[in-house]
DNA sequence: CGAAAATACGAGCAGTTACTCGTATTAGTC
DNA sequence: GACTAATACGAGTAACTGCTCGTATTTTCG
């Protein structure tokens, strides 16, 4: 109902922005989204909180544009993992290497995503700010799935995607946290998970 | 530092007590714990703010009351369902549809336990409330394990559960959130997830 | 240079939160 | 019936929340 002008942003307003998205994420990874107070996020940043709103509407839009950046960098990681390389002709354990590995890196070496990410407990404000990100990623699963198992139902190979994405989700934090031997191991069980759900949805030619 | 003194309960506290924690189950069902006030809490359970403290030292002990609570159900749904027989000796597609149908019939008639199960994006006061409700949970699972696994080592058999347990609370909120068919499929897709995970792990006399 | 736009500040606002406290009522016990 | 402990109330408190606003500085550009 005001101003949709937009604002010519200046070298100096693009670092800050930068700069901004940085503190929150460092704030999510360590107490989450709710808990991340705005004045904390422009505190860490070394700027006023009146500096911040003049950079982001609100929170949800901080949130909103983290949940871009990130959907861009993983983007990156996936596209350099995979190449030129035919996902659909790739065994199905080595295409969840691919898959997964980047994504494990990722995690970890930007622990605040863990807040952007599909969870179950999501706050309202954050679901709607990352929804276009769980979608991105819903939707890469599933045309790899699309690829490979072409005589699948498009509504199951939705829910698959699904599901395959809930699954990872729900072990990354432990992965993230564990270290060493451990965290190790635990990306071994969670391909174990992700390979005995998906080989028998997969092409033929795969399994045996 | 002050008073350990425990309170002599009457009947009438008793029930408040009850009346406080379905009041805080159905609250933590509709807007999450973070966004639940011990204000509203009192007021859905027709008492004043100050009443609650009479009962609970603060918000998390509310959490952890009904933690207790929602183990002592759980145990229950389940050991009904377990009756006498052995849990070595069912094959593992049955072992599954017993453990967990019980539970996502307790989590559809009880959507407000969702707050409390194990999910990636806990708050850290509820984090430490339920921990003793999660850790029931992956025993109960590593246990079953060990009487199907026996050769399987402690410190896999307990990762194995972690990892089971987190699958089943990552597609959980799907299920409950979905209706009629949709909800039969998720409930199709998790256990053919948990049966892809486990039968690998299980006891030779089970798979082929 | 000079004007407009972008960036910056930080005190402060209205709202909410978890929780307290002084006081009143009710129930159990001798 | 009297004494004590349990239960109940609800206005109030200090802290914090997301965010605003008046004002000051810096940058861009003609």
């Amino acid at each position: 109902m005001s101003d949709a002008r937009p604002v010519r942003r200046q070298e100096r307003g693009l670092r800050r922005i930068n700069e901004i998205l940085d503190a929150a994420l460092g704030l999510f990874a360590e107490v989450g989204f709710e808990a991340t107070s705005t004045n904390a996020i422009a505190t860490r940043a070394g700027i006023s909180p009146g500096s911040l709103y003049q950079f982001f509407a609100n929170k949800e839009a901080i949130a909103e544009a983290l949940s871009v950046r990130l959907v861009e960098a993983l983007r990156e990681a996936h596209a350099s993992a995979f190449g030129m390389a035919s996902v659909a002709d790739m065994p199905l354990g080595d295409l969840l290497d691919r898959m997964l590995d980047p994504l494990i890196a990722f995690r970890v070496a930007n622990p605040g995503a863990k807040a952007l990410f599909n969870n179950p407990a999501m706050p309202a404000g954050l679901a709607a700010a990352t929804r276009p990100l769980q979608e991105a990623v819903v939707g890469r699963v599933a045309s790899v799935l699309a690829a490979r198992s072409p005589s699948l139902p498009a509504a199951d190979r939705q829910r698959s995607a699904l599901v395959g994405v809930q699954i990872v989700a729900a072990v990354m934090p432990s992965i993230v946290a564990a270290e060493g031997a451990e965290r190790a191991a635990l990306i071994t069980e969670l391909k174990k998970a992700m390979y005995g759900y998906f080989a028998p949805l997969d092409s033929p030619a795969e399994h045996r």
